[in-house]
DNA sequence: ACGCCCGCCTGTAAGC
DNA sequence: TGCTTACAGGCGGGCG
């Protein structure tokens, strides 16, 4: 289930990969990856001859911006894949549902079983986005701005816990407006973007925080220690390449599995020892979803 | 405003 | 062994 760290890997890949590539054809083998589209067809004309300029990353969702200024976003969902594969005669994993090929040779293979990913073109001005001055609360960053102008259906994502910067100060106001608890604050989107159900559990361990504390009750170094948390449990993360659990679900750009799953203090890891203090870790049904914790160190 | 459920999907694994 | 059920959970939508 790919979330920030593994989203961001697949970006920093792509950067290296797919730069300054024009894209030849586009074979869409299942349309419902493409499904903003009206038509399979529609998808293939606005991306056959562009070329890719830059790759960058909001939240859980890639951008591929292109030459004419519009942009290809990609949303790996659950279960999505990107593959880049030199030799097109490499046999297609099943699920391979977007195919682009490109002038300079090879092509990127979009794989997903489960289907909630998508890809679609955005344009600029393609959608009714008359007011794209209003940006979420708290977003400082000029670059998260920029992205979410070029991309008004990404409008309302909240800010990205690694591109954009922001002071303790900030982030705790933003808490206070919050009667929400934790664990579903940092999965909400439009408040902050990129953390799923893994990360969240992670970065609430390493605050030393339950989930079901409410935002809006946090002392101010509980504040500090959130935040901190927050950003050194993705950064950590992003320099092992993301998480590949058993299901084996994420893939780095070359089929690689990611390495921090061995560094998870708390996921996954029902009645193991907790790494701090060796209770065991309990596992809770939050909105039918798992939330794994430590009942010793989380408070 | 917020919590909670559903539907969308397939692969895997546990239970009977 | 083979069928059924539960689970994995991002996201949008609905309901109380």
């Amino acid at each position: 289930m790919p979330e920030l760290p593994e989203v961001e890997t697949l970006r920093q890949d792509l950067a290296k990969e797919v730069v300054n590539k024009k894209i030849k054809t586009v074979a869409v083998t299942n349309g419902r990856s493409v499904r903003r589209h009206q038509s399979a067809k529609h998808f293939r004309t606005l991306l056959e001859g562009r070329t890719v300029k830059s790759v960058s990353r909001l939240g859980k969702y890639l951008l591929l911006s292109l030459d004419n200024k519009d942009t290809l976003v990609i949303h790996l969902g659950m279960s999505g894949q990107l593959l880049r594969v030199k030799n097109p005669k490499d046999p297609k994993p099943k699920h391979t549902h977007v195919v682009l090929t490109f002038t300079q040779g090879g092509e990127l293979r979009y794989v997903d079983p489960r289907t909630f990913g998508e890809m679609f073109v955005s344009s600029p001005g393609g959608e009714a986005s008359s007011n794209g001055s209003s940006l979420p609360a708290g977003m400082a960053s000029a670059d998260g701005a920029v992205l979410r102008r070029q991309v008004p259906e990404l409008a309302h994502l909240g800010f990205d816990p690694i591109e954009d910067m922001m002071s303790w100060d900030r982030f705790g106001l933003l808490l206070r407006q919050r009667h929400t608890a934790l664990k579903a604050l940092l999965m909400d989107q439009e408040f902050v973007s990129g953390i799923g159900n893994l990360y969240s559990d992670e970065i609430l361990f390493s605050a030393g925080l339950r989930y079901d504390r409410p935002a809006d009750g946090l002392s101010a170094t509980e504040i500090r220690r959130l935040y901190r948390a927050m950003v050194e449990t993705l950064s950590e993360a992003i320099k092992h390449r993301g998480s590949t659990l058993v299901d084996e679900q994420y893939r780095d750009l070359f089929g690689e599995a990611g390495d921090y799953q061995g560094s998870h203090q708390v996921y996954d890891r029902e009645g193991a020892p907790c790494r701090r203090c060796r209770n065991p870790i309990v596992r809770a049904k939050v909105g039918g979803r798992s939330t794994f914790y430590c009942e010793h160190c989380q408070v």
